[in-house]
DNA sequence: TTGAAAGCGCTAACAT
DNA sequence: ATGTTAGCGCTTTCAA
C-alpha cells in the first residue's frame, strides 16, 4: 500500500481510503491511485486489515469426517452457500472420526482466528472447546451433539426416521426385522437404534437383539455383518440399514443372495432408482443441515445470545420397492 | 500475548519464545508462562504472526466447480490429504463453473494471502491471473488448462480414455456409436470428444455427427439427449456417456427404454456394480488429481521453478455389463 | 537467559 | 480533501 501511494504521490490514507470506497477522495486523485494499483497489481492484505480492526479472518472452519462421502460434501455445500451471501470462506478439514484429529484442526482454525465452527463432532468429550468459546469463537454442531457441552446442534430426526423405516417394513408383512449400524460410539447410531427399537415395541413386538449388528463403520463390515445376519438359523425377511455406507454392503451382500429380504435404509443414495434392487430410504436434505447450522452460526456472529438451539430437521421415507418386498 | 507476559510477570518476548519453542527459556521460567498460557486460554494469533514474518496465510485456496459432486469432493479429499502433512489447510470455494464467481473467489483467496491456488478453471480465460502469479502467488489447474495462459496443470488422459470405450463398444460389434457431451466450452468435453472420434476413425468409420450430442451439463439434459437420439430413424446401438452427470441421465433414459443399448461413461459411479444395467466406465482415481496438483503445488512453494508441468494421469475401462451388450 | 524497540500492512482517530 | 500518528499481535534485531 504504501509502494502505491508513492507511486501516485499521494499518501499511505489516501491509497487506503480509495481502495476501502470511503468517501472523501477527489476523483480525479482516486483515478491517479486506482492506476497505480493496476500498475502494480495491488491486492489489499486482509490479514493485516482484519488485525488492524480487531476482526477475524472472515472465514467459517467446518470439520466433517470425510468430505468424500456425499453426506458430508452435500453440508459443505449447504455451508458454503450460506457463507458465500455473508462474504465468508469456509476452511474445511477431515476428522476421519479421530476426536485428535478434530482437536488438531480445531486448533488450527482457532489459530488462524475463523469467525466461527462449524462441527460435526467425533468423540464423547468436547469440554475442550469452553476455552475457545469462553475467547469467543462461536460453534455449531452438525449431525451430532457435542459431549458434555451445551451448544447449538442441528440434527436429523433420527428416531423418528428410523422408527418410520420399521413401521414401513412392519405394514409390508414383516415380524423379523434386522438392523445393521455403526459404531456405538456415534450418536445417530445410537439415536436410530432406539427409532428401531421404539417401532418394534410400539408395534407389539419384542426387540431380538441378536438380528441388531452395530460396529460397521464402512461398506465391508456392514456387507459381512448383512451375510452373518442371513446365515442365522431363523435369520431376519427384512433389514433397516443405519446409514449410506452400511446401505451400500447390504445391498452388496443382498445382491449375492438368492432369497428376497426387504431393506430400508438411512440416507438417500446417488441412483437408487436405477439399481437392480431400487433402494426404499429414509431421506433428507443433508445440505439443508450445513445451511441450517451455517446460518445459526450467522446469527451468533451477528450478536443473537440466546440460550442453546436444537434445531431438528425432518426425514421422509421414499419407497423405491427394496422396502416393498413382502414377507 | 502481553497478557500472558503480564500475567507470567514476564516480557513478551519471552512469552514468544515458549511458544514458539525457541531456545533459551530457562524451564521454571517456561513453567510460569506455560501456566498462564494455560490459565488465560492463550492462542497464538496466526495472521499477526505471518504479518509480521511476511509469510502468507499456510492455506491452499481450492476452486472447484461444486463440492457435491463427487469428482470435485475426491479431488478435495486429495488435496486435503497432502495439505495436510505440510500444516496447510484448504479453503475450498465452488465456481458452478461461472468464470465470474471463480474470478471472485480467486480474488477473495488472493486477499486472505493463500499460499497457492489450485484451480479447476471454468472459462476460456485466464491472463487476469497474470498478475497474481507476478505477485507470487503460486497456482496449479486441475482437470483443465487455463485459457491464454501457460501454468502447471494436471490432467487425465481424456482422449485415450474416450478412445478405449469406443474401442470397447467396436470389439462388441457396435457400428453405430452415439456420443453425449458437456458444454463444448469445457476442455474435457472438447478432449473426449477428440478421442471419440479417433476411435472411430482408427476403425475406419465415418463419424455420423447426428450422433453426437454436446451441451449436456446435467443429468436432466443428458436423458433427454439419449431419448433423442434413441428415437432417431437409424438410433445407435451403442452410447459413449461424456462424465458421471450424464452417464446418470443416459441410464435413467434407458432404463424407461425396451431396447437394449450398449452404454460406456466416462468416470465411475458409485454402486455402479449393483446398477439394474451394472455401468461400464472410463475410471480413474479422481483423488490423484487433488494429490498430484497439490504436491505439485508445494514443490512449486518450496521453491521449484522449472518450467510449467503437464502432469497426465492414466485411465482404465472397468467393464461390468452396460458396455458389453452386443449389438 | 532475558528484555526493549522497531516494524510487518493496514485502519482509526485525529490533525491540517 | 488529504495527511500524520499510533497501534492491532506478533517476530526480529539488538542490547543488557
Amino acid at each position: 500500500m504504501t509502494d502505491v501511494a508513492n507511486a501516485a504521490g499521494v499518501s499511505l490514507k489516501t491509497v487506503s481510503r480509495v481502495v476501502n470506497e470511503e468517501p472523501g477522495v477527489r476523483p480525479e486523485t482516486a483515478a491517479l491511485v486506482d492506476d497505480a494499483i493496476e500498475r502494480l497489481g495491488f491486492r489489499r492484505n486482509d490479514m493485516a486489515r482484519a488485525l488492524r480492526r480487531g476482526q477475524r479472518s472472515r472465514t467459517l472452519g467446518l470439520v466433517i469426517e470425510d468430505v468424500s462421502n456425499p453426506f458430508y460434501s452435500a453440508i459443505t455445500r449447504g455451508v458454503e452457500e450460506v457463507a458465500r451471501k455473508r462474504g465468508l470462506l469456509v476452511i474445511a478439514g477431515s476428522s476421519d472420526e479421530d476426536p485428535h484429529r478434530e482437536r488438531e484442526l480445531i486448533h488450527m482454525f482457532c489459530e488462524r482466528r475463523v469467525d466461527g465452527l462449524l462441527v460435526v463432532p467425533a468423540g464423547d468429550d468436547h469440554r475442550y472447546l469452553l476455552r475457545e468459546l469462553e475467547l469467543g469463537t462461536r460453534a455449531v454442531f452438525i449431525d451430532r451433539p457435542p459431549g458434555k457441552l451445551r451448544a447449538d446442534v442441528v440434527l436429523l430426526d433420527n428416531v423418528g426416521g428410523a422408527r418410520s423405516a420399521v413401521e414401513h417394513l412392519l405394514a409390508h408383512g414383516h415380524r423379523r426385522i434386522g438392523m445393521i449400524g455403526d459404531e456405538k460410539t456415534i450418536f445417530t447410531a445410537v439415536e436410530r437404534l432406539r427409532g428401531y427399537r421404539e417401532g418394534l415395541e410400539r408395534a407389539g413386538i419384542d426387540v431380538d437383539d441378536s438380528l441388531v449388528r452395530l460396529g460397521a463403520h464402512d461398506a465391508e463390515a456392514a456387507e459381512s455383518a448383512t451375510r452373518e445376519l442371513l446365515s442365522l438359523p431363523k435369520p431376519p425377511t427384512a433389514l433397516f440399514a443405519g446409514n449410506n455406507r452400511i446401505a451400500v454392503g447390504a445391498l452388496r451382500a443382498l445382491s449375492l443372495n438368492l432369497k428376497r429380504v426387504a431393506l430400508v435404509g438411512f440416507d438417500d443414495l446417488e441412483l437408487a432408482e436405477l439399481l437392480a434392487l431400487p433402494a426404499t430410504v429414509v431421506s433428507y436434505e443433508p445440505a439443508e443441515l450445513g445451511r441450517e447450522a451455517a446460518k445459526l452460526l450467522a446469527r451468533r456472529l451477528a450478536g443473537d445470545e440466546r440460550p442453546p438451539q436444537r434445531i431438528v430437521l425432518p426425514t421422509a421415507l421414499i419407497a423405491r420397492g427394496s422396502g416393498e418386498v413382502r414377507r
